[in-house]
DNA sequence: ACAACCAGGTTGATGCATCAACTATTCCTA
DNA sequence: TAGGAATAGTTGATGCATCAACCTGGTTGT
């Protein structure tokens, strides 16, 4: 079972393009939204969870759930959304240890102005540079990677 | 020219997967190396470069530009590099501003033992999830996007 | 020679991400 | 029904990333 030490060539090629790409793209499209919406990406994330929400209001777990975000993260940065106004914690009745998180009338007007332009990014910036074989292509690739990683529990950040 | 303001179903799907892979397998593959070698991504990459330069130095602008960093986010990773004894810094004779980063022995120790492992992940976690021709199709994806994003000088973070 | 400009780097402030430790409540089971 | 385990969330410390401001030394034009 002995494993090359080192990568071949088309191995590597294709490790440094994904990481090229990776840190190229993302790096355009959070410099976007920022730029034209004041959010960060992690802002947006948690808007558009809790827009999506019926009543606009999630319990910290679950948004936990959704982002896929560890709880000290999520509780660190829904302190400074707070402090910015886009969203307020309340506390819940039906079990005293738990938090909502509720979007504000301001939290959603940001997310409902930030959310077209961000899709033009994304639009302009990805869909638009790749045939519709290479988007279900990208898919195929990114569930056999990330179905491999889900074998191993280890793989899921701690929560 | 009026582009559709949402993503279709199959455009939604694919830049979902694009951000779950980057997510889940850099974040893997981040604290593997992390854990195993007690290196962060960003130090596995200065420490590459230089352990690839002849004489295991570069001047600071040379790193910045092989890493695509911008130069303060290079001024202060490298100070943290030298209070671990990775690198240090040396004054430039030919050019009295400039600054060399150089590898120190327990830098290059580290380099030289990390990298076998982390390709080990690197392979583990992506390259044997993926067919040959899925590593060509992630190469072509990527340049595809990325050569879209050079055309545009903005898209480059700001050095 | 001198002013203007530019290139190479550093610094401080702020926001973001992660880890470990902690509190408080609820659940479960002997 | 008491006491321990599990769940929900916060906090503080530290490292990382970015922005703007700054300093210094080299370059260029007149």
């Amino acid at each position: 079972m002995a494993r090359p030490k080192w990568l071949s060539k088309r191995e590597q090629r294709a490790w440094r393009a994904f990481i090229l790409l990776e840190r190229r793209l993302n790096g355009r499209v959070a410099r976007d939204l920022q730029r034209e919406s004041g959010l960060s990406g992690a802002d947006y994330e948690v808007l558009v969870n809790l827009s999506e929400a019926p009543t606009g209001r999630l319990r910290a777990f679950e948004l936990g759930r959704a982002t896929q975000w560890e709880k000290s993260r999520l509780s660190h940065h829904i302190t400074r959304m707070v402090d910015r106004g886009l969203v307020a914690r309340e506390s819940c009745e039906s079990d005293n240890r738990g938090a909502f998180v509720v979007l504000t009338a301001t939290g959603r007007r940001a997310i409902e102005t930030a959310a077209p332009v961000h899709v033009e990014h994304v639009r302009r910036w990805f869909i638009d540079s790749l045939t519709p074989a290479q988007l279900d292509a990208l898919v195929e690739i990114s569930e056999a990677v990330v179905a491999k990683l889900d074998d191993d529990p280890e793989s899921c950040p701690p929560s």
